[in-house]
DNA sequence: CCGAAATGGTCTATAAAGTAAGCACTGACG
DNA sequence: CGTCAGTGCTTACTTTATAGACCATTTCGG
C-alpha cells in the first residue's frame, strides 16, 4: 500500500500509536482480562489484539479505539457524554467554515 | 473482516473516531491546507484523507495519527518529548507485570 | 459572473489487514 | 512437578482497505 512499512511515519505518530497499545495492554492486564476475552468483546481476533497492543500502525482505528474503550483507556474526553457533545460542537463549527481551501502557498512546518 | 460494518462498535469509540476526524479537518482548513496537500505530506491518498475526516472506523490508525500530527491535533501528550518518555515509562512498568493473565472470572462492565 | 480549483463521490486492481489454526514457551496453581 | 491456561509467533486464506483515475458539484478569486 502507500505505507511500505519503511519510514513514512513520523516519530510522533509512531510513539502515539505505541503508547496507546501499551496503555491498552496495561489496562487489560490490570482488569484480569485475557487477550482472547478482550478480542471477543471487541469482536476481533486474538491476533489483532496482539498487534494493537504491540502498536502496529496498520490496525483499523475502529478496532483499536474499541479495545481502548472496553478496557477503559480514555481517548479524548473521559466521559462518553462529553465526547458526544464535543463531536456535535465540532460538527457545528465545521459547518460554518468554507467548504474548500484555496491554495495559498504559505509554507507550513512539518518538522515534529 | 471481523467488523461487518453493521454495529459492532460502541458509541464511545465511534464518537471518538468521528471527533478525531472532525478535528483533523478543522485544523487542516485552518491552516489553509488542501486535502490533497495533506495527503501528500502524510504519504497517503486524497480519498483516504476524506475517509479519515469523515470518521470511518476502518482507516489504519497509522494514517489517521499521521494526518493528525501533521495538522497539529494533539493525540495524547502535546509535546513529542513527553510522548516518547511516556512510551518508555509504560514500557518499563509493563515489563514488571506478569506475562499472562489467569482467568479470574470477575464480571466487568462493558456498558458505555 | 466565469473559470480554476477544491471537494465529494464512484469504480477497479492490488496490496494489505484480518482471521483462524497450529505450535512452542512461560508462568501459575494444585 | 506436572498440567493447563495464557501468550507469542508463524503460516495460509479470506476479506477489506487503499491507491488512482475519473466525473459531478461547489466555491472562491478575479
Amino acid at each position: 500500500m502507500a505505507k511500505p512499512d519503511n519510514r513514512p511515519y513520523s516519530r510522533y505518530s509512531r510513539d502515539a500509536v505505541q503508547l496507546l497499545g501499551r496503555l491498552i495492554r496495561r489496562a487489560r492486564i490490570d482488569q484480569g482480562l485475557t487477550a482472547e476475552a478482550l478480542a471477543e468483546r471487541a469482536g476481533i481476533s486474538r491476533g489483532l489484539v496482539q498487534r494493537i497492543e504491540k502498536g502496529e500502525m496498520g490496525c483499523a482505528i475502529g478496532a483499536v479505539f474499541e479495545a481502548a474503550a472496553i478496557v477503559g483507556v480514555p481517548l479524548f474526553e473521559a466521559s462518553p457524554a462529553a465526547l458526544a457533545s464535543r463531536v456535535a460542537e465540532t460538527e457545528y463549527t465545521l459547518r460554518l467554515l468554507p467548504r474548500s481551501v484555496r491554495t495559498s502557498d504559505k509554507d507550513v512546518k512539518d518538522d515534529f
